[in-house]
DNA sequence: ATACAAGTTAAAGTTACCTTTAAGTCAATG
DNA sequence: CATTGACTTAAAGGTAACTTTAACTTGTAT
């Protein structure tokens, strides 16, 4: 099957003016064009396509990932060097997910410590808790929020 | 304890300028001044600039958080619609933790891909493999990655 | 044949979040 | 008492990733 840039961006969820960016900016070197100059994507271009925005999601800049697709057209030649940065990609997730955790934890001991406001008419009453006297999981969280 | 903006800047570890724009931009009410109009922060201040920390984490916009901090300027007649951002927040954090590791997911298996690939000599061995010689976990992303 | 939708480009505009610059003030030190 | 370093402000500059605009071309349908 073939799509125009309009039918692609709809099959992937995005403008089509951003599919036209990142042609411009070198990432997309894999599409063609038909005799009139009109971009057609084909189907192994949609797999690109989901890798690029793969990377997207995990926070590279498109000239890194234009240096990576640029790679992938070398072809075998650079398996090694598109594998460590697979791999170092995944690391950065890793820590991302590890971020958001943490981050998750002290809105965690915000719920509480709102919950406990709500409840008790101010967040005084939170507030002034003694460390034991706040749920054991919240302690390090308002310490750590407290710079302790 | 009292600080200046650069002492409570390298505390938390980003640029005086940032924290003048964000004081600029609304986020730091709560901050004062000396006689001559130096910034004085104090420690509560710290678990102030801490919580906005972690919203910005979240993805909020500043604006956003500017909303929240003058709420909670307020006093205790806020606390409900303070509890209410906070829930909300932790369900979009929670929904970023699923998306990245849907990430993973796929990094795991281009990483698995470029190691096949390496070890054969070219992407054409992983590229051509039928669903059921590539391992259980990554048939799925595979499906996803070539739109099937 | 004419209209219409959707494609093309280059260039300018937008947004969010800072960072830098320039010009000036202030408090402590040699 | 002059120098130093850190503070102040307003305004300009920077960056990434688009989005919009304008002017034009192309392919399909009536």
């Amino acid at each position: 099957m073939f799509y125009t840039v309009g039918e692609m961006a709809k099959r992937l969820g995005i403008a089509p003016s951003t599919l036209r960016y990142h042609d411009q900016e070198g990432l997309l070197p894999f599409v063609e064009r038909s005799g009139s100059g009109v971009r057609v994507f084909k189907d192994s271009d949609y797999e690109w396509l989901q890798v690029i925005s793969c990377l997207k999601k995990t926070g590279m800049q498109l000239k890194d990932i234009k240096s990576f697709i640029e790679m992938a057209m070398q072809g075998d030649e650079t398996i090694e060097p598109r594998l460590a940065l697979i791999t170092k990609q995944k690391a950065v997730v890793q820590a991302q997910i590890a971020e958001l955790e943490e981050t998750l934890r002290t809105l965690a001991f915000k719920e509480w410590y709102y919950s406990t406001a709500k409840d008790s008419g101010s967040t005084a009453v939170p507030r002034n808790m003694t460390l034991e006297e706040l749920p054991e999981q919240f302690r390090e969280v308002r310490l750590k929020l407290r710079g302790e």
